[in-house]
DNA sequence: GAATAATGTGAGCAAATCCTCAGTTTGTAA
DNA sequence: TTACAAACTGAGGATTTGCTCACATTATTC
């Protein structure tokens, strides 16, 4: 059965060794110029490979685009499951900072990157093979939420996701440390209201 | 001399009507179709004009994107000084709430809408005629919360726009009321620390 | 080493899209 | 009414871009 995400299934080392060039072609493609270069011509070059290549295993430009979303959530993903792991028994105001400060340093090591992708994510979110990266992680945060007495642990992850990321994407430049403790006050001031 | 936004300056009444129906007409389509099927074509086709009035006026498909962003960016930022004028001697416990409620209906009348322009908003966020829209209305949020001894107003006005915008762009469909009390529990515990 | 499968190539087709410009229609003013 | 300016039209030129396919190259298997 064929995926969506991938036409082919690679068999050989070197094949794989073609996506991920590909992939990573991408993302600097979208770092230089933005979406509006974002073409399979323009990826193709910057990977020093044919066209022909990026559609034997990538059924179109989208699922080009879905792909190093995938690959960089998976990324971010495997951060929060250790860091939750490491604070599951930890208070809130402990582990909320650590969390945050996981989160500012993923977008801030690559930010051009991580606010387009973000910004493709919802424009490519109705598919639902996309959003399930996505919703795994908040899938984790609720639980860790719940775990912590938190009412309404889900919709509270959603809003914590989103208030985190609205400041990270909204000021781009700013000092990982300083933003952090800002975002930590919104947080935590969320989850302990009227104090 | 010409301006980047405006090719042409409309004189007759009919003229000033057609950039009206052009920019109604291009809210319509990136509501019925997102970005994708935004082009100059199908905003004059929608708009019952032909193309060649749109570049009469505008000259690129981006500055009618621009003007756009501008329309809706006034419309708020017209209920945002009555709103501050009215708040200007409460206390931010009651002026919080109302100035969320007002962006989250904002967003609420044409969400589809209001997020893309959001993310266009970013988009064309480099060239500064853009930009200057969303700066009065920070200024306006900074002069505020400077009145209301907050510490770095402007910073906060910021992080405080972004926390906001982060979080009614991330649950759409999300009832106004309640939506509006969870950022307000952020928003005041990002303007109260350690409470 | 022959046969088969996997992978890679890139010219170029089809379609989409931006925008122009020569010509027409509508408004204004003397 | 006439002369001029403003506004509008829309076919189509120029370009961009997604993608295919016939063919070449590299790996694997027997």
């Amino acid at each position: 059965m064929a995926s969506i995400l991938l036409r082919k299934r690679p068999t050989q080392q070197r094949s794989r060794q073609t996506i991920e060039v590909i992939l990573e072609a991408a993302a600097q493609v979208l770092e230089a110029g933005g979406l509006a270069t974002f073409n399979t011509n323009a990826v193709a070059a910057r990977a020093g490979v044919s066209v022909g290549s990026i559609y034997q295993y990538f059924p179109g430009k989208d699922a080009v685009m879905v792909a190093l979303i995938r690959r960089e959530a998976a990324r971010f993903e495997a951060g929060l499951t250790a860091a939750l792991a490491t604070l599951a028994d930890r208070p809130l105001a402990e582990a909320v900072p650590q969390l945050v400060r996981l989160a500012v340093d993923g977008q801030t090591e690559r930010p051009q990157l991580a606010r387009i992708l973000d910004m493709e994510e919802r424009r490519l979110g109705l598919e639902a093979e996309v959003a399930e990266s996505a919703q795994t992680t908040t899938a984790q945060l609720t639980r860790f939420l719940a775990d912590h007495t938190v009412p309404d642990a889900a919709t509270s992850a959603l809003d914590l996701q989103n208030l985190v990321r609205g400041m990270i994407d909204g000021a781009p430049g700013a000092p990982p440390d300083e933003l952090t403790g800002r975002i930590v006050r919104a947080a935590l001031g969320y989850l302990s209201p009227g104090a």
